[in-house]
DNA sequence: CGAATAAAAAAGAACGTTCATTCTTTTTTA
DNA sequence: TAAAAAAGAATGAACGTTCTTTTTTATTCG
């Protein structure tokens, strides 16, 4: 039992060992040796846990996005208006890509490579049903404009990730980025 | 003379089999000797026209930046009211990312990886430059949201990457985003 | 309860391959 | 015919992965 902790342990310190190097010098820079350096343990160790990097890779997208989407639905409240709903989960995001600033980064690099997985992605989506659910009620009511979930969500959550990114790499100053004033856009571009 | 322009050919072709690679394998499946290989040259050649593989990146980047901005500002009348120059920019941009899909692409998937400089990235920025000279203008008219150039970015021109990212590779029908209603998304967003 | 032992986990060295880059030779150009 | 451009082979280093050995763990029996 106490081994088994050990064992998860020892995979938790690779995924995240994985995660910073990604975010340091991308995924080729990201070598099975010095992912078991960092994570103090030898490259034949990684195999014990992972099938191959494309392996390692995949788990570690996975586990971010399903944290990045609990994230999105935590303590959301579901008897309110839907605006209210949204705003929630808006700023729950928000928390998400200024606060957990490593996981975010990595989950925007990964929207736009070729080497995470499409099926991966494709499961890594389906957490978010909850939202689409929320948008489709909210036009039903009549208060969301009738567009594709694509482009709701392009307008949306995408623009934070373009936020976060210049905060972090400190292109603008951390009092830039007002979120009150942000989320009004992000609402005013898909409210009806 | 003709000399020159063979010499330019050659390396415009290196720049293009690396994006072509780039898009479908990452950076570091743009290997120089499939780059070569792709570009029907020697790996040696590479050498004659770039320092080394950062410098054909950062060029390539460069480049493509460049196009990118070209067609924003293509045929833009500036005695014009603020928002209908706007909109002339705004569709520039999204005929240029669903129809020059490789360069977009590419300039995605560079928004958000550690491999390309930062001072490169910062001079590719430069370009957009008008843009940000008419929202500032704008705003003076007080017909735009006081907010900061990054979040007018956000969640004006940056949602556009994502959609065609999500067309491109068919996540969505081609039919599903609808321009004239996206950029009306857009302008509301930042709209006073 | 502690020593013996079998199994599982981990380590480190080693594998063949591929990498970015350079060296030497050949071809093309002026 | 001299110089510039290009080719192809060669370089050592680094890559992902596997092989062999050592260490750790859990279990069994004295």
């Amino acid at each position: 039992m106490l081994k088994l902790q050990k064992s998860k342990d020892k995979k938790q310190a690779l995924l995240k060992a994985t995660l910073l190097l990604v975010n340091d010098a991308g995924f080729q820079g990201a070598s099975m040796a010095k992912v078991a350096k960092v994570a103090n343990v030898s490259p034949a160790t990684i195999y014990l846990y992972f099938e191959n990097k494309q392996d390692l890779i995949n788990q570690l997208y996975l586990n971010v996005k399903e944290e990045f989407s609990k994230s999105a639905f935590n303590g959301i409240d579901m008897d309110q208006p839907v605006k209210k709903i949204f705003e929630q989960i808006w700023f729950n995001i928000a928390d998400f890509k200024f606060n957990e600033v490593e996981e975010a980064q990595f989950l925007s690099q990964c929207d736009n490579t070729p080497l995470v997985d499409e099926a991966c992605r494709a499961e890594g989506l389906n957490h978010l049903q909850p939202l689409l659910d929320l948008w489709l009620r909210g036009q039903e009511e009549g208060i969301i404009k009738p567009l594709s979930p694509y482009v709701l969500y392009a307008f949306t959550i995408y623009p934070m990730a373009f936020l976060m990114n210049k905060q972090t790499k400190s292109h603008c100053p951390s009092d830039t980025i007002k979120l009150k004033e942000t989320f009004q856009a992000a609402w005013d571009s898909i409210k009806v």
